[in-house]
DNA sequence: TTGTATGCGTTATCAT
DNA sequence: ATGATAACGCATACAA
């Protein structure tokens, strides 16, 4: 396509006003400036519709008002809706989001971690999994999710608390025999600790749990062979469900309809994130919440404190649960 | 945080390597140079870990690799998997993309548009909806969904098609009677030839049909109150539905699950859109697909064509109907 | 072929 | 308070 070339400069602006380089350099960033001079100024950039060429005022400040967000991709709502959150919080601060999809790429994921050294943005957010990341220690990163160095912010739920709240909730519902399901990266991360949270709610409240973990590159079909084999008598041995996503919640609940088993009547589905299909809508399936706009608002915030105290190595923030159709109604209301 | 401070530049590795700064730009931009040195000044980059400021870059070739995407937000899924494969699209051509979440307010729209002049970036990607929205000639600018102006390229899906498969989708499947059900800008955009390609069906299937069609700021449950009056003896009297979009047409299956209409065996639902909730899962509900891979490519393809040659004014890129459980299994397995 | 010098648009440090 | 000038890091036209 054509290529942009005639922007005017402030060099334009300068010949046009009638003032030196200087003086519309300073009007441009609010120094204080001869009254007359100033309306010039102004005048003449209005004139020529002047805007400042933040590239090369990257190059001489270092500072480029860029930040860049990694998350695997925009497909998976959870993702979704925190790059929009993040957007969001980094636009309030007249920061720019580079969007930046590794598709779980974790070559990709070092990639862009280069890329943004060199003061090309000023600093990364990120949720990686490349567990042997390289991340110089200069190169301003917040991580979601995982903890990857004691000198990088982790910001995440509190996955802890949130497993055993779903453990409680369940309990308060009426299970007896739940079981907790898992598919994922078995990179050490935050996410993990719902199943520790789980199992302890779980033995808080003594309710008889079962664990199904599959591995990354398990098929979910392993799910449905684990479901059918323990069905008794058309029963499911089940009457809660706690799963480590909503995205395994809602195949979950796929896979008991199929089996002809009754969610929430005979057993009731508990997910994780607080995903739904469209804003302002229900939630997919009854789950714990993740604080999105919290956790994106304490990235940015954490990410751009120039004021280089202590950074908190890891903030948990608070998780509720949710109804969304796949537990019983008994407090439907509590959301939290 | 910390500033990046001492990252090497091309001074630097001229030092390292023992030469010229100009050889090491050669070598940085892969023109011709002496065997020894060229193998001296890439193991000085190496050693440095060296990497060119896109910043100084893009100042100097007024060509920044990066482009801009407008797209209202990534909480409809909608946007957010177009907001991927515009990404992933981009990637391949080594070009990063800025995204810009614009919330549908039209100043803001308005404004990123503005801000992408001056060379900031190498071209918009815009899916906006500001009727006077305002682009220069020299903008490279490609629109998702609506003809802004004759010189700028628009993609979007066959909506007008669509429409009419809908139509004729809802025939095969045996309705008689049924309603097209629209909320949205009144804006002229493509989306909107979704009726006409409607109501033409209709016409060729003799099909009776209804249209309800509200205005963007109109509310959800004036559908609700459309429908319950729609009631008679407890049935609906449509047995098919299109619905502008999947969102719409998702709201449209809960209503009816509340007035007991049973979907799909009373009335068959179709909306548009393709969204899954997970990818690889099932569609919300039975639908017309939009090509979004397609349409993503399009538009990068169109946007980054240096080849001024001319620009088609409108793409529109096939779709298909896929099942999703609001219709009848009759063809199932035909995607089309 | 390789090196040198200039300019891209800004900002900041100087004299004035 | 204002204007001239150097420097940011890179690319390139030009000289060697």
């Amino acid at each position: 396509m054509k290529k942009i070339n005639s922007a005017p400069t402030m060099k334009d602006v300068a010949r046009e006003a009638g003032v030196a380089l200087g003086t519309v350099s300073k009007v441009v960033n609010g120094i204080p400036v001869g009254e007359s001079y100033r309306k010039q100024v102004e005048a003449a950039i209005k004139k020529l519709n002047y805007q400042v060429n933040s590239y090369a005022q990257g190059l001489k400040a270092k500072k480029t008002y860029t930040v860049a967000l990694l998350i695997p991709n925009t497909e998976n709502p959870f993702f979704a809706v925190l790059a929009y959150h993040i957007n969001l919080a980094l636009l309030k601060r007249k920061y720019r989001m580079l969007l930046c999809c590794t598709d779980f790429d974790l070559n990709l994921e070092q990639e862009y971690v280069r890329m943004a050294r060199q003061n090309k943005v000023d600093g990364i957010i990120g949720l990686t999994y490349n567990p042997n990341l390289v991340i110089e220690k200069d190169t301003p990163f917040v991580a979601i999710d995982r903890c990857i160095d004691v000198h990088i912010p982790c910001v995440a739920s509190d996955n802890f608390a949130g497993g055993q709240l779903a453990a409680e909730k369940l309990a308060d519902l009426g299970c007896r025999n739940v079981a907790f399901l898992r598919i994922g990266s078995s990179l050490t991360n935050e996410p993990n600790k719902r199943k520790a949270g789980f199992e302890n709610g779980c033995l808080a409240r003594n309710l008889n749990y079962t664990m199904k973990i599959l591995e990354d590159n398990d098929s979910y079909e392993e799910f449905d062979r684990f479901l059918s084999s323990n069905i008794q008598n058309g029963k499911l041995l089940f009457d809660g469900i706690f799963c480590v996503t909503d995205r395994l919640a809602y195949y979950i609940l796929k896979v008991l309809q199929r089996l002809n088993v009754k969610v929430p009547e005979d057993t009731q589905i508990i997910g994780f994130d607080g995903v739904k299909l469209f804003d302002n809508m229900d939630y997919v399936c009854s789950t714990i919440v993740q604080p999105v706009p919290e956790i994106a608002e304490m990235c940015v915030e954490l990410l751009l404190q120039e004021h280089t105290t202590i950074k908190p190595p890891l903030v948990c923030l608070p998780v509720h649960y949710a109804y969304g159709g796949t537990t019983l109604e008994f407090d439907k209301n509590s959301e939290n």
